[in-house]
DNA sequence: GATGATTTGTACGTATGTATA
DNA sequence: ATATACATACGTACAAATCAT
């Protein structure tokens, strides 16, 4: 009945280590003490361990051999080259999705795209980021590609504390839902070549928005 | 002077491990006993536990919790999806080398890829294995993304095992050359586009030559 | 289905390498 | 530069869960 996931230890602070740093509570740069961490989380040294190299597979933390790990600390460099990396990504889905979707995958990206007009119309941004994140969802899982999927979903959850203002601006919402739909009409009529180019024109507004808004937090 | 890289227990293992799998001593579907493996390599269980998690953030071995790891077994159709996960990002890596490419990295690959020639008038495929490997390194390398350097290169890692035969057949060796002159072509003259397709182009071909390969091992 | 054997997951102690005074 | 302090890497022991009978 139940299909409990039986989680370990480590799975389970390899999550909550992971969320600490996606939500802040961690700082990128902060030093991550074995014992510490053990500490915080009334377990042994040896469950942390296995949690830290876990995250460090994901990028989230570095390690260095018998100096420790430290939350990643990611430079402007850095994110630009993640956020270009992340596009490629999305846009290699987009135009796999074009090719391979069923007409029951087209139809399900069409009416969740239409259903997010509503939220666009009533300013809604929280609702929006959330559709939006289905969006891009809808059209990782339209690849039937769980290589790409996996990465792209990464690639992603990693980029998401540095995209919390992406629809701040005046007429952003409108803007990405017109955005969208350039994608969803060459998704759904095939159109591989377009839709590539649509993610990427796509990703690259995201990312010169993003790097608008950290020039401005910096001045 | 010796810049000493002092790698850990664990790395080491891991690397010894890799190896073992992708040269088919491990075979997959093998069952990795952390105490076996610690009696091979006359280490405790615990740089093995970390060597195995560190190969399962490659693919190359899955854990599943408190049931052991096993040597990842490859279908054929998680094969293609390996394969098609690679064709997108050689091409997004040549799309990027394309756009952001020194002169100077041009013009290197350029001069390797002729001369590669003498290679494949010779008919010696062990030497353009080894040439076509830097060929599509260099594109990693052009692409100035750190991400998607890794990521690339990790996947082609992982097919290695499976590309051993890719020059096998008669003319193999001149068309892939050819193919790679497209790429090159398209590349060095910052064809964004055309550098894009034609690698989704040479690596489908590679595909495909794999994938007669499989069925005629099969009949 | 229950019991025993085997293996993984976790705890803890020790030593080596790194950093600091 | 040498020595001291400390955290990590590794070894070992125990607990808990899976599997085999």
């Amino acid at each position: 009945m139940d299909q409990a996931p039986k989680r370990t230890q480590s799975e389970l602070l390899a999550q909550a280590i992971a969320d600490a740093i996606l939500s802040g509570d961690l700082k990128p740069g902060l030093r991550l003490d074995e014992q510490t961490l053990a500490n915080r989380y009334a377990v042994s040294r040896t469950p942390v361990r296995e949690a830290i190299r876990q995250l460090a597979s994901t990028g989230l933390v570095e390690v260095r051999p018998r100096r420790g790990a430290v939350v990643t600390v990611v430079t402007p460099e850095q994110l630009e080259t993640l956020f270009i990396a992340m596009g490629e990504l999305e846009a290699s889905c987009a135009r796999l999705s074009a090719m391979c979707m069923t007409p029951i995958e087209r139809r399900r990206l069409r009416s969740h795209h239409d259903g997010t007009r509503a939220l666009v119309e009533a300013g809604d941004r929280e609702g929006f980021a959330e559709a939006n994140q289905l969006f891009h969802t809808l059209l990782y899982a339209g690849t039937h590609n769980s290589i790409l999927m996996e990465m792209a979903g990464s690639l992603r959850r990693r980029l998401q504390p540095y995209r919390s203002a992406q629809f701040r601006g005046a007429g952003r919402l409108a803007r990405s839902f017109a955005e969208h739909e350039a994608i969803l009409e060459a998704v759904v009529s095939g159109d591989v070549a377009g839709a590539h180019g649509a993610m990427l024109h796509h990703v690259s507004l995201v990312e010169d928005a993003f790097l608008r808004l950290t020039e401005a937090n910096a001045a």
